[in-house]
RNA sequence: GGUCCCAUCGUCUAGUGGUUUAGGACAUCACUCUUUCAAGGUGAAGACACGGGUUCGACUCCCGUUGGGACCGCCA
């Protein structure tokens, strides 16, 4: 395997939504392709025709493109290669290496439960590898559906897995799996073998899930004689019962992330960091960064749990580093969606600048920033019962009034209008801040009431008092 | 039931036999700043699962126990 050029790859199943698993495994075969100049490539594994959809290849490919994991070769699709397999699954057969197997699947499945239930292990008994010559013969007049079975060598598999070291399993402990369907399609750990030795893959880096998996497909590589590839094995991320993360634990598809606001940076950088650490304190990390310093030895070996809290935090992090115009970029969308089109760019830049240091996501910041962009206050009822009385309608009349004379509208007049006030009136200057910015606002909280008035402008300030005034 | 994997604060982790009174981050709490909410600053609380070895010396190495997880499909 020496000097060989580093080629690995992401093989998701197109069965249903991206999910952050599915993002994470794809990151990290993706950073260590950059790392080491080698190749990233995309293959579908959509041999299960019934559950493959054309939606979630589409959602596969879109979901990569936005957080930015660029592949240099594929899409391939197993579902296009099915002469390939079938090729390979023949020799095997004429070599005395498989063998077809009649047995009826309902049959088998039915032993299997029974076996569990009586918590007795069970394994494929090798009875249609034991078939006589004329059973078979019958069968095959009858033309009874067959798939094809490994025979699985009777010696012990040894890999080094480069994240858990030696692994090792017995023969006993590995039944003669089915390589080709009884439909003439291949299975799972057929095709990956098939795909990866063709394509030439180096190293497999994969979720652990997939580690019963390597004994059979390494001798499945064995048997072929195909030079047998590296794996690295990657910690599961965990829902917050220590379970497998999956569709009980809510959000989890990448796309729900999109929706809900998340910079695809900040997701990738969380994610970079569930199962690897490049040591130290370093944490907010560019690409860049993470390409340099990952490696396959500073992954973890133990499940993580999702903490979508730390998700939170780091996307806002994100979002108050980012450069205003990149920030308007990406919230474009967002603001799309309710119809709000800011045109001064400089005024709205503005506005960012006092926004986007007390949000979490993009969702948090497009609403925060609605309120300067909106024709009607939506009025946060317990806010206005707090603050707009009697007494303090008066006080703003009294604001309104002096606002309305101000020459220079801006954040330092206003407020030093607004204090000349309070003190003329024997207040604190919070007595009025509240209540105007409940008046303007609708809302107790939110940036800062001086900017929030210049950036709001003079004659929405005006109608707005007004209209709570009365 | 079988096979395999794993084990440092609530969570993500640093730590690769002595540099450690175990470091950082999120979350939590307090104080500070302050027109609110955040952000920022300062600080507090909080972990090596347990038991045996090995060693002059173990969070670090070995074994066991316990606990957690994954897989056991003609799904991937």
């Amino acid at each position: 395997m020496a000097n060989q050029e580093i080629r690995v790859r992401i093989a998701p199943s197109p069965t249903g939504a991206v999910h952050v698993g599915l993002v994470r495994s794809a990151l990290y075969n993706w950073l260590f392709a950059r790392h080491h100049n080698g190749k990233f490539i995309l293959r579908i594994e959509d041999t299960d025709v019934t559950r493959s959809t054309q939606e979630s290849v589409q959602a596969i490919i879109e979901g990569f493109k936005w957080v930015g994991l660029d592949w240099d070769e594929g899409p391939y699709f197993q579902s296009q290669r099915l002469d390939i397999y079938r090729k390979y699954a023949q020799s095997l057969l004429t070599e005395g290496k498989a063998y077809y197997c009649y047995c009826n699947p309902e049959e088998l499945e039915a032993e299997r439960q029974k076996a569990w239930q009586r918590k007795i292990a069970w394994k494929y008994d090798r009875r249609c590898y034991n078939l006589d010559a004329e059973t078979k013969a019958k069968y095959e007049k009858e033309n009874r559906p067959k798939a094809i079975r490994f025979l699985v060598p009777s010696k012990p598999v040894i890999f080094q897995d480069l994240i858990h070291g030696a692994i090792k399993k017995e023969p006993q402990d590995i039944e003669d799996f089915i390589i080709m369907r009884a439909d003439n399609t291949p299975t799972y750990n057929f095709a990956v073998v098939i795909d990866d030795a063709e394509m030439k893959i180096s190293h497999i880096i994969r979720a652990v899930e997939h580690i019963a998996n390597t004994p059979k497909q390494i001798l499945l590589y064995e048997a072929f004689g195909f030079p047998i590839p590296n794996f690295a094995h990657l910690p599961l991320i965990l829902g917050t019962d220590k379970k497998k993360l999956s569709k009980r634990h809510g959000a989890l598809s990448l796309w729900e992330y999109k929706k809900a606001g998340y910079l695809p940076d900040a997701l990738i950088n969380f994610l970079a960091l569930l199962g690897w650490s490049p040591g130290g304190d370093l944490e907010i990390m560019t690409r860049e960064q993470m390409i340099k310093l990952f490696s396959l030895e500073r992954v973890n070996k133990a499940n993580a749990i999702f903490d979508i809290k730390k998700l939170e935090w780091m996307n806002s992090v994100y979002i108050k580093n980012m450069k205003n115009e990149d920030l308007y970029h990406a919230l474009l969308p967002y603001l799309e969606e309710i119809n709000i089109h800011p045109t001064d760019k400089k005024q709205f830049y503005r506005i960012l600048d006092i926004t986007k240091v007390r949000v979490r996501t993009l969702i948090e910041l497009r609403d925060m920033i609605s309120a300067f962009y909106t024709k009607d206050v939506r009025y946060d009822m317990s806010a206005v019962e707090k603050y707009i009385t009697s007494k303090t309608k008066d006080y703003l009349k009294e604001l309104c009034l002096r606002f309305e004379k101000l020459e220079e509208f801006t954040a330092a007049n206003l407020e030093n209008e607004l204090r000349k006030l309070a003190e003329e009136l024997g207040l604190k200057a919070a007595d009025l801040v509240h209540p105007c910015r409940v008046a303007l606002t609708g809302k107790s909280v939110g940036p800062p009431l001086f900017e929030t008035i210049e950036l709001l402008g003079k004659n929405t300030v005006i109608e707005r008092l007004n209209n709570i005034i009365q």
